[in-house]
DNA sequence: GCGACAG
DNA sequence: ATCTTGTCGC
């Protein structure tokens, strides 16, 4: 694999990369998706579930693919990238469903090189997208109120690219950036709004959800296969 | 050279 | 991400 040609493809996208400095005024009843991949062997099982801005949960998606390539840490887009895209390629010709943002799960801008698989995703869509990450990529400073809602910057050479924050009071906290087309600020409260009783938003742990199950060769009721 | 390393 | 046992909690 050579990782100096795909270094050469990520910097190339992230100039393609637009971050707004305000916030975008979405509709209760606009659509977003949450997204998760589960792997076996390079099977990829591409779970999408979506739903309205105030939460509700409107259907969920399934589809069974290949991934694009093995995993890279820093080079992640291009595992997941790929079947990410060709599901939701599907929904938008087979079910006629338009999101007007994306939750995934990984980085956005907080990367070496500010181009995550969110970014990436935003970038191939033209989608306003938001990257959520379990672990941090990039080193961060300072220290984390225990509250649910407390935040702290994570910066890329003085520059702030996202942001640590705890979605459940005494719980590990996430580590949001915004993908593409969504302002810093806006992608930490949209996270927040949407993790009301967990740890992971709602739309994303759905997706783990459903994406585990049929990794395991079980049926979820309700579900569409892509 | 050594350690770190989203999913 | 996946590989894995027991265990705690709703």
């Amino acid at each position: 694999m050579d990782l100096d040609l795909l270094r050469d493809e990520q910097e190339w996208l992230a100039k393609q990369v637009v971050i707004p400095s305000t916030p975008f005024d979405f509709t209760p009843y606009d659509i977003l998706f949450g997204i998760d991949i589960q792997y076996v062997g390079e099977q990829a099982f591409c779970a999408i579930s979506a739903h309205y801005f105030n939460g509700e949960h409107i259907q969920t998606f399934i589809l069974k693919t290949q991934a694009g390539m093995e995993y890279i840490s820093g080079f992640f887009c291009f595992r997941e990238g790929p079947p990410v895209l060709r599901a939701i390629r599907k929904i938008l010709e087979k079910q006629n469903i338009i999101p007007k943002l994306i939750l995934i799960d990984g980085h956005g801008i907080a990367h070496p090189r500010q181009l995550g698989i969110a970014s990436w995703i935003g970038v191939k869509t033209n989608l306003p997208s938001i990257g959520i990450a379990k672990r941090p990529l990039l080193k961060y400073e300072g220290t984390l109120a225990p509250e649910r809602g407390a935040t702290i910057p994570i910066r890329l050479k003085n520059k702030v690219v996202g942001t640590v924050l705890r979605t459940q009071t005494d719980i590990k906290p996430v580590f949001v950036s915004p993908g593409y087309n969504i302002s810093i600020e806006q992608a930490s409260d949209l996270t927040l709004q949407l993790s009301p009783s967990y740890r992971i938003s709602n739309p994303i742990r759905i997706a783990d959800h459903v994406a585990r199950a049929y990794s395991k060769e079980k049926k979820v009721a309700q579900v569409i296969s892509l």
